[in-house]
DNA sequence: CTGTTAGCGCATTCAA
DNA sequence: TTGAATGCGCTAACAG
């Protein structure tokens, strides 16, 4: 009887259902390159369990009270996965009132009201800073990502945190700040390395930072890792490639998608229960950026 | 009254208009530094018309006979928007037949039964060869996409096309071919370049594969330009950054992806008409992986 | 112009 | 087991 190709109808179904089998993806900034792996992880991930992925991009590296959920509660999806929001959003609170399924990736925002899985981003910018203070740095800047994201804060607090324990401090001099971009790392470098009395190393807020870190040291015609050494954070594959071949720390980014799927599909179909935590180590990465001062 | 949150049911509304308010994308590979752009500037357009995208990634850069199209259907949305497809899918067929809504960018299939929105990659490539040649190189290698691809296929013949009219010619022997990826770019400027006589110039068939081939220039211990010249094709912005800096020609994906979309919207709202294509002009843009050979 | 009603295509219940 | 009936929440057509 099928034969002549009957396809159910998804709107029928799902209203009687009230399960749509798609989950929204709200993320900061596809454009940055850190979010395609974690996109396509999270899709296939998605697809084998049988849910569609509409996606939301905010367009700017803020998902502050740019405001996703009226978008997606009026495409009626089953739940809603958020990369990278800020800490002073309003998202999770807005979520949870509306009793629906959500999950936390990579940052999360400062109540824990939904599930959150993450790195261990404290200690893995603490190996950074291990492996700079064994290479015999003493004077290292540091370019982070912004304030408002629990990534650049707990980055930068194991950073200090393990300086600090060495006996050593990054001044205030040594720190600049802002978005998670090439251009950061590129304004951030220039400035470090320009001033009269530079560090010999840097460590920075991501891979993207980095690699304008990097693009910078080139326009002062300074040499990696001879006058300056680099460490970004992520690990993306482009960081990987030859010309660039950053030292860095690796996320586990496909077993995060996988936890954080796993979780927002539990909670669909089993209901939701008390807000989980999973955190994930990091892996430090050593290629080319990093050496001895000098070497 | 509706102070209390009310939202329409969407499930409900299109059950009766028949319209989801969501358009598919179907694009082959996200991981390609290449398309998160596209996905950008097509995220937004339609979010402006008031559609949500739901996105399907086919995880290899072969849309061949991977069927998106069940998994669409049984997610009903109101269009289908086709990035990069092959040209030997079966995929324009599939959908006419079903009388959806489709659009296909960038890449075409072999029949137009869809509306087509691409650049002249003929006209492109032939202004990469003329530049080639201008600057004197004489044995010119080529590194393509793949061959079941319409940018492949129309930039190899606009390029060789170019070199033959001046009466020159690129032989078997410095063609190589592969997805368009990282590795191919790698791996053919490593084989071009290792032989006895290696060509001073390299054409390569997007960016991606050009950093592949810098990075084997790299491996190689040669410079660039001085020892080989490379050209790309796309213009995506790692390209600007400043340890990269190739020449390369650029496709206006901003606007592609507008006329794209508004072509979709336009099939779904006032019904299907006969294909269209759009073809966009391209524009060389010179930077510095090209010189005089030797200089 | 406001208020009422039928029906979109399913899943689920209940009757046979 | 199989078959018919109800209603999910809307929109559109229609009646008042």
């Amino acid at each position: 009887v099928k034969r002549l190709g009957y396809r159910p109808n998804a709107a029928a179904r799902s209203l009687i259902t009230s399960r749509t089998q798609t989950m929204g993806l709200v993320l900061s900034d596809i454009t940055n390159p850190f979010y395609p792996f974690l996109v396509d992880a999270l899709h296939s991930e998605f697809k084998s369990l049988g849910y569609g992925m509409l996606l939301f991009n905010a367009e700017s590296d803020e998902i502050g009270d740019v405001d996703p959920l009226g978008h997606f509660l009026s495409h009626s999806i089953d739940g809603l996965l958020f990369v990278s929001a800020t800490l002073d959003s309003s998202l999770g609170k807005a979520v949870a009132e509306q009793g629906l399924p959500a999950v936390f990736l990579n940052r999360h925002t400062e109540d824990a009201t939904s599930d959150r899985v993450f790195s261990d981003n404290r200690s893995g910018a603490a190996s950074a800073a291990r492996l700079l203070l064994d290479l015999g740095h003493e004077k290292i800047g540091l370019i982070s990502g912004p304030s408002n994201t629990s990534t650049a804060v707990e980055r930068d607090a194991g950073f200090l945190n393990e300086i600090e324990r060495r006996g050593l401090e990054v001044p205030e001099a040594l720190r600049r700040r802002g978005p998670y971009s090439h251009r950061t790392g590129y304004d951030g470098a220039l400035h470090l390395l320009g001033s009269e009395d530079p560090p010999t190393a840097l460590f920075c807020g991501n891979d993207v930072i980095a690699f304008g870190a990097l693009d910078a040291i080139e326009e002062l015609q300074m040499s990696v890792p001879k006058d300056v050494s680099v460490i970004g954070f992520d690990d993306i594959p482009m960081s990987g490639w030859l010309r660039i071949n950053l030292t860095t720390v690796r996320q586990p980014l496909p077993a995060m998608a996988r936890t954080a799927v796993g979780l927002l599909v539990d909670q669909v179909e089993n209901g939701l229960g008390d807000p989980r935590t999973e955190v994930f180590a990091t892996e430090l990465v050593y290629r080319g950026t990093t050496s001895i001062p000098g070497d």
